[in-house]
DNA sequence: AAGTGGTCTAGACCACCCC
DNA sequence: GGGTGGTCTAGACCACTTA
């Protein structure tokens, strides 16, 4: 195994998938450990900082864990095929389990911004906002109602698209814009008669409500969504990391 | 400024405390430039490797942010002040919110792990568990209801803890067990009749319930946690990342 | 004491932005 | 072309684990 093909992509990204592809391959098994450090040097041709910036970010992906005189790990247990805390758009998310992925539209027009709807983007009340609200569907069974609002100028054209086969983030990616993070709140609440209508559901039975702000890469905020997903048919995955304890290794292994 | 006395903390960590310290203190406002990376080097009197791994920090954290050809920035806006994703326990997020956390312990027993709760830890089925549940309120109103499993071998003792005042995060601190993640799904459910009966609410109203799975360092399970709040009273917050859409700079600043 | 990860350095070259 | 961030290197020393 080597690396440093004539690739553009960056030494450690290629560290970080070659070793992704040998866990994934099964020649590293969970709870393994790797070979140290500066023998690994050797054999991808790299330097020790380059292969420390790939197992680093393999260590915030989950894949590894690293134990201070003891040598890196291959993660254990389920949490190893699962992905992190990924943005990742309901097309993205419906091809990853396999499923199609398609939506109704019930409304997609310019119209000024609300008071609210203007302080969370950070704008003037007034400004054109682009409101795009689908019923999102996953192999034609209704799963979630989206209702997304876009300053108009950062998606000039939008209200031409077709977003029921068309996805939104592939045209936001084509507008240029770059989604960097989405700050999100979470809630459980009844379903009243619009969304129940909609997701084919009695009024009163749970919805999972999640608010997401999305910003760039220099966090201006982007849009705003609001999805309300069907209680019993749809679950959310995130995870909680501790936040500096100090960790001073004790056990394991 | 400079730094490099004589902490034992690490001078990246120095860095960033240094760094953000300058933002709490007005010196660097939301939106400035900072100085050139080779700049800083010399003021902090550090090398640029060491700078960089301190400003990626700060990335992370969401305080600044890059452009390529351009400098480094403050990051602006609300977000600022916001904190990530941090594992937190009921009683830490009480006091930042200013409330009182209490809780009634409704059961504090060991039992043997059922075929379920073992997978879940990996470990055998009828190993000594200790089940924990509680109903935990903030000032005095009751907000969820939290079910822990931890293996006994872990908590010698716990059964003797009085958690309706102690917290369980502190005990299982004082117990060297060192939390690192928390692997959670989160779905909108009905109130059944217990939970109903605990939290004060109807049978068939929404509830947000969370299921944890804690992991330490070297990804071994710890506990397990399921957490049942009530809809109208509480509501979670996470981020989502879009993972490296390799960000190629366009606009800002 | 040997093995292994954690931190740090000085210097190089490339890619991007702006004049 | 000059300024700035992004990547990469070779080598050093420290801290922790294991025996």
């Amino acid at each position: 195994m080597s690396i440093r093909s004539d690739y553009p992509e960056p030494l450690w990204i290629q560290a970080v998938n070659l070793i992704n592809s040998e866990i994934a391959s099964g020649v590293l098994k969970p709870g393994m450990r790797l070979p140290p450090e500066r023998e690994l040097c050797q054999q991808l041709n790299i330097s020790r900082v380059t292969l420390r910036k790939a197992l680093t970010k393999l260590v915030e992906d989950g894949v590894l864990s690293a134990s201070h005189g003891r040598g890196w790990y291959v993660a254990t247990g389920a949490a190893n095929k699962e992905w992190p805390n990924s943005l990742e758009s309901f097309s993205e998310t419906a091809e990853r389990m396999g499923l199609t992925a398609s939506s109704e539209v019930l409304r997609s027009e310019v119209a000024p911004a609300s008071l609210d709807e203007a302080e969370e983007l950070s704008i003037a009340p007034g400004t054109p906002l682009f409101h795009l609200e689908r019923v999102r569907l996953l192999n034609n069974v209704p799963i979630a109602i989206d209702l997304t609002r876009i300053p108009a100028e950062l998606v000039p054209g939008f209200t031409e698209v077709n977003f029921a086969t068309d996805s939104l983030y592939e045209k936001l990616a084509e507008a240029g814009l770059e989604l960097l993070r989405a700050d999100s709140t979470i809630e459980a609440r009844e379903a009243d008669e619009y969304v129940a209508k909609h997701l084919v559901l009695e009024v009163g039975k749970p919805v999972l409500v999640m608010k997401q702000l999305v910003v760039d890469n220099t966090d201006k905020p982007l849009f705003t969504s609001t999805i309300q997903y069907s209680g019993d048919r749809y679950r959310l995955r995130t995870f909680f990391s501790r936040s500096n304890a100090l960790s001073r290794t004790r056990r394991g292994h």
